[in-house]
DNA sequence: GGATAACATCCGCATAGACAGATATAAAGA
DNA sequence: TCTTTATATCTGTCTATGCGGATGTTATCC
């Protein structure tokens, strides 16, 4: 049951629940961390290793990792594992148009979301 | 320059810049939050005060408040200020359709999302 | 003007999470 | 088997951020 383009029908956009919310909350903030982007970016039109993204990103090898199996349990990436190889890229092309679309409107307000420190003002 | 749908064109899906990437990372943060989640459900369908709000939420007024002025620049919401009343309120309508998408992503991946510790797997 | 009400900001606290380094596991090759 | 390579997990540190309470600011009402 999608949820998109409902038009003027009354539903949820978000669930209900607090355990609902919080899974939703929690599946956006794997695309909040500028690493975890980045990684989307380079594995978006190609399959990549898990060494060729730590040469990618320039980060220690145990944090790629857990940035890669944390974009996989999310659904933004899948991998493939051949050998000693994990092969990972994004595969649903709905996670295309939603980081697409959260662009589009950030860059709308993109001095406003720098400024932003998000809790207390300073 | 729209980049949402553009087929086999090779464009970034996100800034190529670390500010870049930041900045969207920060906006995403913003709905990174079950309490920031329930006010756009709040807000989506109706105009609300910061003290309705407060009552919705059941949080500390400071809190609320915080949480509105970040998804006021991040653009999530709009405030509305009259005498000394804020109507928040969703207006953009691509907001309604990102969260909607991310929900229906979520919901193909609910399991893993709530067992993924996104950092550090236990 | 003083009181009240609505909202914003400041403060300290507690926890989450990003990071590097060390270690464990698994597969391939000598 | 022993070594090497690729990936995953563990540990400790430091910063970010969600939280409530206190305070500041502005507008309305008496």
């Amino acid at each position: 049951m999608s949820l998109v383009d409902t038009g003027k029908e009354i539903q949820p956009l978000v669930p209900p629940s607090i355990e609902g919310r919080t899974v939703l909350a929690k599946f956006f903030q794997a695309i909040s961390d500028p690493s975890r982007l980045a990684l989307l970016e380079f594995l978006v039109n190609d399959e990549h290793t898990g060494t060729e993204c730590v040469a990618q990103l320039g980060l220690a090898q145990s944090r790629v990792s857990s940035h890669l199996l944390c974009l996989v349990n999310c659904g933004f990436i899948t991998v493939r594992r051949q050998g000693h190889f994990a092969y990972y890229r994004v595969e649903d092309p709905r996670v295309v148009n939603l980081v697409s679309l959260g662009l589009e409107i950030a860059a709308d307000h993109a001095a406003a979301v720098a400024a932003c420190t998000r809790v207390d003002a300073v």
